[in-house]
This record gives C-alpha cells, structure tokens and sequence, in this order.
DNA sequence: CGGAGAATTGACCTACCTCAAGATTAGTGG
DNA sequence: CCACTAATCTTGAGGTAGGTCAATTCTCCG
C-alpha cells in the first residue's frame, strides 16, 4: 500500500533493461520510433495489471518490480504460470484478449507500447521481431522447465528448485558453482509460492521450515534467505549436479 | 516395428503441412531457397528421434505422425513438455544442444532443414522469422495451459483434458458445442499419457475405466474413443464450459 | 499356439491436503 | 510509544487422492 516514489527512467538511454528487454538489438533511429508509441505506468504492489479476458491496449516490458502471470479455474484454484522480472515482455502481438491475469507482486513500473503502432513497427523492424522470438523461446524453454517441476517433483525438491531460481538470477551468483553463500529476499508471499508450485501454502511452509531445520538454507525473519551452499541446494532441487541449465 | 512404407512428399507443393508450418507464410522464391537445404527422414514409432544433450545438425517440422519431447531426471521419473504433430517444428535456431528427448510415438516423417543454412535463411526472411514467431508463441501458450492441468487439476480432470484436447484437434470437430458424438484413435500409450499428465500408468488406467463406467466415454478395444457428449467432457475436465480457449 | 508388451484391477501405503488453532509481523490510530 | 487489527506464517492432527507393488487379463503377432 505504501505508494513510494517510483524511479522512472527520463528515455531510453537512460533505462536499466534497455539491453535485455525487447529493445535491445534495436539501434538509435528504430529506438525513437519506439519512442513514440511509447509510455510509462506505475502499479502498486498487490494492484491487479491485466485481467485475463480484457482488451489489451498495449503490449510491454516490466522496467522494475516483479509481476505474476496466473491462470484460474471457476472454484478458484489459480496457478502461476510465468514470473515476470524486469526486461520481461507482457502480452501478446496478434491477439486482442489478454489470456492471463497479470498482477503486481511489489511496486511495478512498466514501459508500455500502444499496440497497434507496436504490431505494425514490429512487422517492419526484424530487430524486434527477433528479439522478441528469442525472448519467448527462453520463456518456453522455462515453462518447459516448470512442467518437469510441476508433473514430477516433490514438495521439497519443489521448494528447492524456486528457491535455486530465484538465487540463480536474483542474488548475482558468481559463475560456477559457487560454494560461498548467496542471499537474497524472497519477493513472494508462501500463498504465491504455492500457486507457482501446485501446492497449499501450508505445505510450503513446512518445508522452508524443513529445509531450514536441515540446514539447507537460513532465514532473517519470514522473507530474507541465505543460502550457505547453492550446489547443496541443487541437489536437493534434484536437478543434475551441474544445475541442468545446459545451453 | 513396422516398418510401412511412409508417404515422404516429393516437394513442397506435394506437402500436407504446407500451409501450416514454419514455411506457411513463404512465397514460391522462400520456397525454393528452403528446397536447397532440406531432406526427408523418416523414423518408425518408438524409435528416438534426438537424444538430450546431442548436437543438433538439423532443425524440421513433423510431417506426419506423432512424436513426444520428454525431460527425464537421474533417477528416472519423466515429464512429456511436448506432444508433436503434423506441422509443429523441432528444435532451436540459435541453440546447438538439444534441451529434451524427442521420441517417434508413431513412425514419423520429418522434414529436416540443415540447421546452420537454415539460421542464415531465417535471418534475412521475415516470412520464416514471423511465422515461427506466432508457433512459438501458441506453444508457450499450450504449455501454459498444461501447467494449470498439472498443477492445479485431479487425475480425472487431467485425463479428461487430454481427451478434450486430442478429440478437438485430432478428430475435426464441428465448430461450436457440436453435440454429436466424436471419436478418434488415441496415439498414446496409457505410460506416455502418464508422463503427459504427470501421473502414473496405473492411475491413468483406473481414471479412463471410471471415465468409461460413468459414461463420459466409451471405448472400442483400448485406444479407439468415443465421446458421446463432448460438453460433458469438457466440463469434466473443468475448464470453463466455453473451452477455455479465447482467443 | 505361445510369448511379449500393454492394460486392468486389487490391496495397501504415504505424501500431501484439509481444517483448525496459534504465533509472528506489520500497519494504524490514539 | 503503545495497544489493536489484519495479514501472514507456522504448527498440529487427521483424512484422502494418488502412488506402489503385485497379480491377472487382454491383444497383437510371429
């Protein structure tokens, strides 16, 4: 609820996931027709930004803050599907429905295309085009990555394998197998936890408190995590040894 | 272990797929360009097409027949990500080791495009890149949907939403809530229907039987499929009554 | 006819869910 | 600064859906 003061980048060169978002192939003179078309948004935390079904005005990337991107069932089971971290792209380009719901999970700034400008520049600039292709097939490599998790995996190596996700990329984990601890801030509620998972926030809780008690990861309160060995983590995630992240 | 003799089209305009696979959108020039650099090869059912981890030389899409991309872990337990029909294309542009085991469910023909010509041609024709582009995206989509299924659904519903999700594309439904009845040949396995929905044969087994003594389906020997009322199987599978498929 | 893979069915077990009671933390207003 | 409330999280006790193990049965082919 704390409606804290934002940080909004001024223009593109200024902007932090200018090399990773969908713009980042693109030169100066395709980045101001970006420009144009494009604007900010902020949402506070909790503040739903798509609801599945709507219209979509705009496509986007996520500038700062993280987003959830979940499916419901009419009895109201819900089930993450994706994770949206900064340089993330929403929506969809040639469809009109959002498919999904999108919600703030902290504080979100989202750098928004109108979308019909943003069809017809994409058509006409392959550096987007591509870009874009490479991005969703990295989000379908991890969907792909997360049917293993959901379909076969226990509730601790489920644990275990968000927790070595978000360590992987959240805390800047030097490069192999680094055995010093990592930390960093769990920036999801057990209850969301949960719904990525495909568990009951009850179960979450039990076992972060397991992999606690076993020493495999501390906790600072309910929300700062260290991980004092990542490679034992990843056993536990049961992925192989080398973190199963081959290219 | 058949081994049929396999219809292998004899040029791209002799192609089932033509006018749905990556080279959909391709005029009769793309179309040469993609002739120089292509091949047929055909596999027999159970035969795997790419082993995880190897060297890709090729990348292709399925012609006929159906083949299965699965993730396995050391000790064995196995995740289908994938299911593979007529016009869906394997493999990565841009990635040379294979990420998941693509197995022949069905002898297949597969029409392979050398992977490194392939790249170069995808660079400079927006055609093969935009088309891709839309196939990635619907993928994304598909496995978006099975995490729902897997996450979140009871054996039966899961079983019921793989019947619903073969019956709509394999059998050519009458548009709308068609009533009449609908049957298709099930080109699974009741194992790999296991690994699809992330539960074990056995389960699956049980499921279908009740399925069939509830009348939701009938069956004709073990893989031929009747579905008397195709909306009482989709409200089985718990989806919304419209499908769950906007658009 | 005989053998092998595929499927079914039963009996039992366990990992996770459900329901419920407390504990902890953070936010709010006096 | 301190209650007061509402989230959020933890922990326990007991139930159940689906897994495991094992024995048949079915079906396809040689």
């Amino acid at each position: 609820m704390t409606a804290q003061t934002l940080h909004v980048p001024s223009a593109c060169g200024d902007c932090p996931i200018r090399h990773r978002a969908v713009c980042a192939h693109c030169d100066h003179d395709e980045l101001l027709e970006l420009e144009e078309i494009k604007y900010y948004r902020t949402f506070e935390a909790g503040q739903t930004i798509i609801w599945s079904g709507d219209m979509m005005s705009f496509v986007g990337s996520v500038v700062s803050g993280i987003a959830t991107l979940t499916q419901t069932m009419e009895d109201g089971r819900t089930q993450m599907v994706g994770l949206l971290l900064p340089s993330d792209f929403v929506g969809r380009p040639g469809r009109d429905g959002a498919a999904y719901n999108v919600v703030a999970t902290t504080d979100v700034v989202m750098c928004c295309f109108r979308k019909k400008p943003f069809e017809e520049l994409m058509a006409r600039t392959p550096h987007i085009a591509h870009r874009l292709l490479q991005m969703t097939l990295d989000e379908l490599d991890a969907a792909r990555e997360w049917m293993l998790v959901l379909g076969r995996k226990t509730a601790r190596e489920k644990i275990a394998s968000l927790l070595s996700i978000i360590a992987r990329r959240d805390a800047s984990v030097a490069a192999k197998g680094n055995a010093g601890p990592t930390t960093f801030d769990l920036p999801l509620t057990r209850e969301a936890m949960a719904d990525y998972l495909g568990l009951t926030l009850e179960t979450v809780s039990r076992q972060i408190s397991a992999l606690k008690k076993d020493g495999v990861i501390q906790l600072e309160g309910k929300r700062h995590v260290t991980i004092p060995d990542m490679r034992r983590l990843m056993d536990e995630a049961g992925d192989d040894s080398d973190g199963g992240y081959l290219i």
